[in-house]
DNA sequence: CGGACGGTTGAGAGTTCTCAAGAGAAGTGG
DNA sequence: CCACTTCTCTTGAGAACTCTCAACCGTCCG
């Protein structure tokens, strides 16, 4: 695993992608500039690790660019995962400890990163910011909320259905109801840990749905969804 | 299901028993002084329904006493319990238009409602009680993502285990480790809709539970807990 | 006393998990 | 470029767990 490079913003935040979605929208020029001058762009590999479940809650971030996973561990060391972060997405823990959650790239991915103290200070004295932050949390516990009812109440084909519908969602590409195709940031087994099965459940349910029209999976990591109104049904 | 009396404030904030550990508890005098203005006390009946699933978000509060529930359906009609509410716990969905869950009363409770616009007003010109109700949102949401792993990754003698201890931490009559007795403010079925299992497999659980002295049974809606030690093992 | 309600218990069915083997893709080194 | 290893994914068979359906019990209340 290559140790990517760490650099101040050289771009300003004016061009960033997320500008005008992220936390940072409801800024100023002069807010932005400070903010710019606490803040540094960092890529990582697919694969990388950032934080460690239970380590001190040392960064926060924005997500520029790609996926990553926060995931946690019951006792007997099966791995579940909490929750998915998407670009625009706000990462990490402020004004906490410890991260509650580790967190890791699915994809190569763009963070742009803050040491926490940095960042719980800035926001303290930024309330436009905080107010961003809380709507995003707010919105956060309501996503993972509704992803209980699935954790707690659906059926392995409702889970599978539901989670492509939500994926193709989340990155951007659900077309209203026509075919959508493309690339699963997640390993099967990292899909069955969202969901709470095992690989092999998932990849049984996976198959069914291919078999049964639903999609198709051009590789392992690619998926097309044939026909989405079909998925919705079957996601309960 | 009587008509309780709706009313302002008779005693200040200073007297309230959730004074410092709800999000007012940094709030000066004069500050107070304005809430207390907005706000107005209400007592619900055990089983009493204050917002509803999909309505337009109205109102928010504090619990001032008190267990209540957030729950949501799946579109096969079935019910999962999002979470519980306790005493110094904020409830209700500030900032969002609708309301993602209902709320109910499990047991008489007594509320601290403001109109959810007059808050949210109040809440933006307050940049310290924004503060604490993010600081609140985001524990909430750890929270909340621990109860994944439990609803994706425990069987059912975990979940039920956990549900004990939990319950008992959170009415705050956990002693250490020694042996502690509650009333249960949730029915077997509101359970198993907290855990993700059926009505049955609660019960058998408890009935387990009781046979091997991990609990005991006084009455239906009491629970005596022989050996927190040996639960702390069982929930994994 | 009889009914309603909530809870318990039992038996069998169904779904998902576990364990095991094998197929396919990707990477490694000769 | 091809054998070889390794990893991921798929598939199968049987076990285990939870659910479903049904009966029953105890308590509360009219």
């Amino acid at each position: 695993m290559p140790d990517m490079p760490i650099s101040r913003l050289t771009t300003t935040c004016s061009t960033c992608a997320i500008r005008n979605r992220a936390i940072c929208a409801d800024l100023n020029d002069a807010e932005i500039g400070l903010l710019n001058g606490i803040g540094r762009r960092r890529t990582l590999a697919a694969g990388e690790q950032v934080m460690w479940e239970g380590d001190e809650a040392v960064l926060v971030a924005n997500v520029i660019e790609g996926v990553l996973k926060l995931s946690s561990h019951s006792a007997d060391g099966k791995e579940q995962i909490l929750g998915l972060v998407y670009p625009s997405d706000f990462l990490g823990r402020p004004f906490g400890e410890t991260s509650p959650y580790g967190v890791e790239a699915l994809t190569e991915a763009h963070i742009c990163v803050f040491e926490r103290t940095d960042f719980d200070r800035f926001a303290r004295e930024h309330p436009r910011l905080e107010h961003k932050l809380l709507e995003r949390t707010l919105a956060e516990l309501d996503r993972t909320r509704r992803w209980m009812v699935l954790l707690g109440r659906m059926n392995a084909e409702q889970k599978v259905a539901s989670f492509l519908l939500e994926m193709a969602e989340r990155l951007g590409v659900r077309a209203i109801d026509g075919p959508v195709r493309f690339a699963l940031p997640l390993s099967r087994q990292q899909i069955a840990d969202v969901l709470g099965l095992t690989i092999e459940t998932v990849s049984r349910q996976l198959t069914r749905l291919r078999n049964e029209g639903a999609i198709e999976l051009p590789s392992r990591r690619e998926v097309m969804l044939r026909d989405p109104a079909d998925l919705e049904v079957r996601a309960g």
